[in-house]
DNA sequence: ACCTGAACACCGTTCAAGT
DNA sequence: ACCTGAACACCGTTCAAGT
């Protein structure tokens, strides 16, 4: 919470911490030993100082995972957008997507309060192309917002859901008896499940992101005209 | 994990401590505490057992959290759904949506891997819903599998992301400086956020569930015809 | 069969005191 | 101004032993 550039009059103990430092710390805690490793006590040891001393420039966890993800944000999103309305609502969504799917642990502070109050001029250009898609499209700003927010839920509910989903895929050969994948479901009232039946998990792998993003961006644009 | 019902040939230590009563405490903590107070610990001092007790009862704190969800939904989903497709999908997709808006907890356990295959009966008929209502429209089975999953991320997201944002409303009042909701932003670069500004905190405070719903379902119907 | 205390291996955060 | 050890107030889970 302190600022790392020294202002001439400044007096007292130097700094030994740097928040360029606990950035690249957390990263290398995460890609060595998972990011569920990453925390506060963790990374204090990984710098060679104490648990509290972290407090002196992060004002918490969060905090952390914030300036984390902006600056994964600040390297990610790179080249201009397309300039046709639909287009453009499509590419950022789909930057901001796969920018947080390549970060499993974003899912730990995508839902923070006021989360996007707290993003990083980068991020904010995405969501900048999002609603002034929908404007130049023809809709008033208030719309915009709400289509922006639509997306927006639809995004962080896929990477949400995909983040906890990922985990095995294994340990369940094909020698196995391929038992339901429902267990014990009641087929008189759930008959298109039971048809489905063991197809699901493997119909769930599939990535439909980019196709139900489409027919959502078409639904809400055709919402207002 | 063992069952409450007693078999002819049991023998040993009569149970204390059953599922409905475990269940029923849980509910109590919630309602009392609020969820985030609902730990393994705190559920086993309030039933007067040790810690350890719990764990012949529920697989672990995750186990508690999908029995407590499917013991909701039971309750909640009831009623037939209307029989048009479009209108059936719509109809599941809200049901499952506002029950779980009810339950601001439940988005701990939402994301939960393989959460789908731990659903009861009744949650699994509103999946049901959704995916029957597709196939009576025209989509192959495959085809709606893919649009419940789209469905379900927005519902999930919207959850999810309104249920760390409800926090505090309160704490700005209209005698403050009403200072810009993003926190020094590039104006020249983000024209349409600068011109929506303080606004967006009122715009993001509406619900548009209903309106995102009709207008993804309509665009995801819309793709398979 | 069911219950238990005690232990294991951790957390985030605060605070008075030190340099 | 910055750093610290120690403490506070917790977690989920396991396990050998008891009834």
């Amino acid at each position: 919470m302190t600022r790392s550039t020294s202002s001439p009059g400044r007096t007292g103990r130097p700094p030994r911490t740097s928040r360029t430092e606990i950035l690249g710390a957390a990263r290398r805690i995460i890609d060595r030993d998972g990011w569920e490793k990453l925390t506060i006590r963790r990374l204090a040891s990984e710098l060679g100082v104490g648990p509290a001393t972290l407090y002196h420039h992060v004002r918490d966890r969060e905090d952390l995972l914030v300036q984390l993800l902006n600056e994964h944000a600040s390297q990610t999103f790179s080249g201009d957008l397309p300039d046709p309305p639909r287009e453009r609502i499509i590419a950022a969504a789909t930057a901001m997507h796969d920018s947080l799917a390549a970060w499993p642990w974003a899912a730990e502070v995508l839902t923070t309060d006021g989360f996007l109050r707290r993003l990083g001029q980068p991020a904010l250009e995405m969501v900048e192309a999002v609603v002034s898609g929908a404007i130049d499209h023809g809709c008033t700003s208030e719309r915009a917002v709400h289509i922006f927010r639509s997306l927006w839920y639809y995004t962080v509910g896929e990477i949400l859901v995909r983040a906890h989903t990922e985990s095995r895929r294994h340990g369940e050969g094909p020698a196995g008896p391929h038992d339901t994948f429902f267990t014990s479901i009641d087929t008189s009232r759930l008959p298109r499940l039971a048809s489905v039946g063991d197809q699901w998990p493997a119909l769930a792998a599939q990535d439909t992101y980019p196709q139900g993003l489409r027919a959502f961006v078409d639904g809400l644009l055709a919402q207002s005209t």
